[in-house]
DNA sequence: GTCGCTTTTGCTCACAACTAGCATAAGGCT
DNA sequence: AGCCTTATGCTAGTTGTGAGCAAAAGCGAC
């Protein structure tokens, strides 16, 4: 009872901000997200991923957390893939090979700030999906409702990974079976990438927005220093939504999540103080909890 | 580049509540956790875990979801073992193979509830542990505190995992490494598993713990129909400790997770009404949230 | 130099949510 | 009838959060 002959593989979603976009790492084209078998030389899953993405990239990774494991059939050998993927932070400082894709080229719908809601068209054709089985109308009416905060329901942020898949179902994104998919106009509007990379992104993308509120991770993204109103920028970008300003820094210094650096940064308005944040809180609260709003603005 | 020969194993964490007891199915001694390779007869990661279980105890799983995947070198063969292990929820009535282990056989010091918290001595040690070695005291002893809930701090029940892991290091643990170990008298209450099962089972209450809070699962652990202190009775042994009655009724009522059957039980005092879970609420609330408190009582 | 524009920052109010306690209802038992 | 138990209703006090007003502090145009 030995089990089938499988090979492992680690695929990295590496997020940072790009020019003030929330961008992942790829490679190629279509992109696609570094990724490697586990060898023997590896002396665990994290360490096998931080060795593929530094191999394949030449850029280091700070933070790195595992997001989920998946299972199926691989074409080149006899054997089935398991692929196990993971979510890490870094800084866009250093050069490297690959290029940073911005999520809201992969996922336009995911990006919710200001100018209303680019999804009207999608919500048509969503919509006229749910209608045309008769057996799960409302069922599917439902989930169209909620994950895209439909009849009066809020937007949620964190959906990102249901928003994908009911898109999938529905045939709206290019990578659907063909059987299910609508013709190229119909589509939603983003870029396609390699194999089921899109889905693992989303994944990422839907764990980070859900942990900004409550763990300390926005850091990782951020340069040595910064203003509030750029780590704002940074939350804001990141869930895909505006959020109070005053409200949003009163949390922060409520929290000592940063503390100032005594200068200045000249924005074009009236100055700005520049704070570091506190790197205290990641022992003190690595565990604790830390809440960032991730409420609308004006 | 086609990487090492691994196996790949799935390992169950299967919850359910034995006489108001929260608790594991274990086989065998030590008891270990259903597991078993993943064949190519198995569609699914999740499917290949469902037939396990199935095969090994005789029981059918309602709820399951992935917790965590590891890898550890594989003393009976070559190559490298990936497991992937399941949290899956059910209801302990069919008869099966196997049997149910007490949460708190295996980890007495995670219930809070009511009699003064069973962890004093154990806290005793932890501090002479992170005491034991200058260079990092500082830094242990603000883990001991952040994850026991001392100096003031609170008792966060989803922090079973970081506890475990700190008995651990502490060598307070029967499975830590023999050069951390100490003399058994010492040990942390609680039997020990085979392997790291300990470590995947402390996953799986941690999860399971945070979860309840926001979505609406522990009705998978419930029968049919039960009264509001019955439902109480099992958050509180879930998540350790007890919780606000008055404010837990007007949660549950509020988000009208429940609706009444009509019929009373009889339960010693003034008779409780009866009630069944609105399963509709997993389709209106899969997603959007649903909560319950996690606060103290009296 | 003053006016208007921009961005930062401080403050306050209203409302919702939650904690925690009091009080009452409704049964069994002695 | 009186006491105990459990269930259930209600409310006061506190805290957290959403949202707006306003002042401070720079820049550039006229």
């Amino acid at each position: 009872m030995t089990g089938q002959v499988v090979t492992a593989e680690l695929l990295a979603v590496v997020v940072a901000m790009v020019d003030g976009h929330p961008c992942v790492l790829t490679l190629g084209t279509p992109p696609r997200l570094p990724a490697g078998p586990l060898l023997p030389s590896h002396r665990s899953l994290q360490a096998a991923t931080r060795a593929w993405v530094e191999e394949q990239t030449g850029r280091r990774l700070g933070y790195l957390e595992q997001l989920y494991t998946f299972a199926d059939l691989d074409r080149e050998s006899v054997g089935r893939r398991i692929s196990i993927s993971y979510l890490g932070l870094t800084t866009s400082g250093e050069s490297g090979i690959g290029g940073w894709a911005g999520w809201y080229d992969l996922f336009a719908w995911e990006d919710h700030r200001g100018h209303a809601a680019p999804t009207d068209p999608l919500i048509g054709r969503l919509r006229a999906w749910a209608n045309s089985d008769a057996d799960c109308r409302d069922e599917r009416a439902q989930r169209v409702a909620i994950d895209f905060g439909l009849d009066g329901r809020a937007w949620q942020p964190e959906l990102t990974l249901q928003r994908y898949e009911l898109l999938y179902e529905a045939g709206l994104v290019a990578e659907a079976p063909d059987e299910w998919r609508r013709p190229d106009a119909e589509l939603a509007p983003g870029g396609r990438m390699l194999g089921d990379h899109r889905r693992a992104l989303a994944t990422g993308i839907a764990r980070l927005r859900a942990k900004i509120g409550y763990r300390p991770v926005v850091f990782e993204l951020m340069p040595p220093t910064f203003t509030l109103r750029q780590l704002q920028d940074c939350v804001e970008a990141l869930s895909g939504h505006a959020v109070h300003t005053q409200n949003f820094r009163r949390l922060v210094e409520q929290q000592a999540l940063v503390e100032e650096t005594g200068s200045l940064l000249e924005t074009g308005g009236r100055p700005a103080r520049l704070y570091r944040f506190r790197r205290q809180v990641l022992a003190e609260r690595h565990v604790a909890g830390t809440k960032l709003p991730t409420v609308r603005a004006h």
